[in-house]
DNA sequence: TGAAATAATAAGGTCAGCCATAATATTTTT
DNA sequence: AAAAATATTATGGCTGACCTTATTATTTCA
């Protein structure tokens, strides 16, 4: 309760990229991720490269900063920790969790969050199987590949789905394609088609955005 | 998750105007208590009116629709809800717990809201000592007086505490004024000067405008 | 009733975070 | 290497919720 509160834009950014994994990430899929054209996520980047949360190289895209990771990892520690007690304790749908706990998210304040985490057992995993940091800002990296670079014919369980908009949340979960699953992949069409999997014993198609949001191992 | 999303300044303003009782408000009151100009209010105001939710009276003051106070209802309904979460289970500062719900309160949707009045088992009180309005936005006014207008040599019981203001919660906090504490006045000095109270065996000083905020039976 | 206090209105300004359109720069593909 | 696609920058606009500084209207009080 004393720095400079950040704004609820700049915390959407900024977990955005960290969800977005690896970087460097491109503006424009920053830009597709948070529904804003292109143009605004640039100047957005800019503002963030003023405060030294963001390092922009043009053309190949930009990267967290440390004192920007530590940011975004406070985020989605807060984030994370919300979705838990709103699929654990309010009972709120698995796809519903995320949305409602970004609005939680922005309104939280340290003390709070601390005092949440307590609460709940100190998690170490949301209920869409992604880490949750520490206190500090430490984060051990999700591990495990993409289901979309999964060799047709392997059989795997899914560990965490990285997506977050809630249409896609409400697939998955019809699906049945949730943190522990076992799904095996069937077939994977040309062109970049959808794979189809066997999932509970039933064939779900699924493209390759949304696979790439669900990490097996 | 339908309606034309309320903005967080809009429900500060129908929350305030619930808060200060019975109406109608004086637009400067309502300015004070949420820390901007008059004009700024004013200006408030006629946006609130074009939305129906409040009536202005010129030089009289302002009052809820039956429209904005269903909306200042729910938001009261989620602000306390919050509260009692945050104390009951999060044991947060008592002083601390309206401004943490505050920020929170804007960021609930109806469906976490009804989630949290279950796993609350419907509270009908907050850590205040205020009623929670139930889902429909029936509300028990709050009955009792304020201490402000308690006679000398009464000993009382303070059923809620209405003030806001995080440092003016600390001050009684800190004076053991809460819900449920007997305390006798023993002297209001003159020209509206302060209220010496007897709380817990202690001596205590109070400012008529913190007395407004202290409601007994 | 006239002065003082209070309330309301008007006019113009700021700021963040968006938008669109257009021009330019770079990279990728053919 | 030229064409196509993609990224960036520039410019100008918009909105909500504030602000300040007048000016005007009304109410309250001496």
């Amino acid at each position: 309760m004393s720095l400079p509160h950040m704004s609820e834009s700049t915390e959407m950014y900024l977990k955005a990229m960290a969800e977005l994994g690896d970087h460097p990430v491109a503006i424009a899929r920053l830009a597709e991720r948070l529904g804003v054209t292109p143009v605004s996520a640039n100047e957005m980047m800019r503002r963030l490269g003023e405060q030294g949360l963001v390092t922009h190289t043009p053309y190949k895209g930009v990267t967290l900063t440390e004192k920007g990771r530590e940011a975004a990892a406070n985020v989605l520690r807060r984030q994370r920790l919300w979705e838990v007690f709103l699929f654990e304790h309010l009972k709120i749908e698995w796809a519903k969790i995320y949305e409602f706990a970004c609005s939680l998210e922005h309104a939280t304040a340290p003390e709070v969050t601390e005092a949440l985490a307590a609460f709940l057992g100190n998690p170490k995993v949301c209920p869409r199987g992604n880490p949750i940091p520490d206190a500090n800002g430490g984060f051990e990296p999700l591990g495990g590949r993409s289901l979309r670079e999964t060799a047709v014919g392997k059989t795997v369980r899914v560990r965490a789905v990285n997506a977050t908009a809630t249409d896609v949340l409400k697939y998955l979960q019809d699906k049945g394609i949730l943190p522990g699953q076992t799904l095996k992949v069937l077939e994977a069409a040309p062109l970049d088609g959808p794979l189809t999997l066997s999932v509970n014993g039933k064939e779900v198609a699924l493209g390759l955005s949304m696979a790439e949001f669900v990490i097996v191992e």
